[in-house]
DNA sequence: GGGGAATTACGATGGTCCTCGTACCATGAA
DNA sequence: TTCATGGTACGAGGACCATCGTAATTCCCC
């Protein structure tokens, strides 16, 4: 019960959340945030929804705080852009920042994601 | 000096290297290894001579056991495919495989890195 | 057979990563 | 204000990784 904010620094409102700026992301970053099966799934499941998606919308067999990491390794290297939205989170894939940066990389490692879920999928 | 060779093994002629078979290819391994600067630096050699190269014939500013490491995490992750040629060892890129596996990724991959190099070097 | 060149194996070191549980914080609703 | 919800911070454990130096291995050539 804090009668006060002693050590608020700038708790104004929205927390704060840092994107790396499109000139400072890096490929092998890049590649090594896709190459975890965890964010892999989330970054397919980003593209597949049109729309923001909350984190607790992404189903992962991890718990809670490693599902934080994750989401927060795709956001410190470029992959996702994250947001406040009242007391949920929202993702959306930087996909036009992506796009331009190395343009075809994305849709790439998302096809291959779908057709590799198919070959061991569906066998 | 071994007069003669006692634990001699399979050691008939050519040693033996163990590549996984295009079924056992996976995305995120494929990502992992190519998420590392001085491997990523290996298969952009790779694709721009089109000839095998020897190990040697790739500088990186890493000791020769470094090197040798990120050779063999790009062989076992399929990345690469590589054979003996006397006392050498030449390395290529598993072109066809990947392509077949994942169409376009490597290619994505190749181009974003051509691109970055472009956009950082050049300034 | 012996010398030399290319590469590997081994062991060590310091760092990073994935995972978790628990305690904590921010927001919106009752 | 109080509660519930959704997310974070922190610390820890266990695994993996990049790097190195040195010793050993394999092969070609003389």
């Amino acid at each position: 019960m804090p009668t006060e904010t002693p050590s608020a620094g700038t708790a104004t409102g929205a927390r704060a959340l840092e994107h790396p700026r499109c000139e400072d992301i890096r490929l092998a970053e890049v590649l090594h945030a896709l190459a975890d099966p965890m964010r892999l799934r989330i970054v397919c499941r980003l593209a597949a929804a049109h729309t923001d998606l909350n984190c607790a919308d992404i189903e992962l067999p991890v718990s809670r705080s490693t599902c934080t990491h994750h989401f927060r390794v795709l956001r410190e290297n470029g992959v996702i852009r994250q947001s406040y939205r009242g007391t949920a989170k929202m993702n959306a894939l930087r996909t036009e920042d992506l796009d331009a940066l190395f343009p075809g990389l994305i849709d790439g490692v998302l096809r291959a994601a779908d057709l590799q879920a198919e070959r061991l999928g569906a066998h």
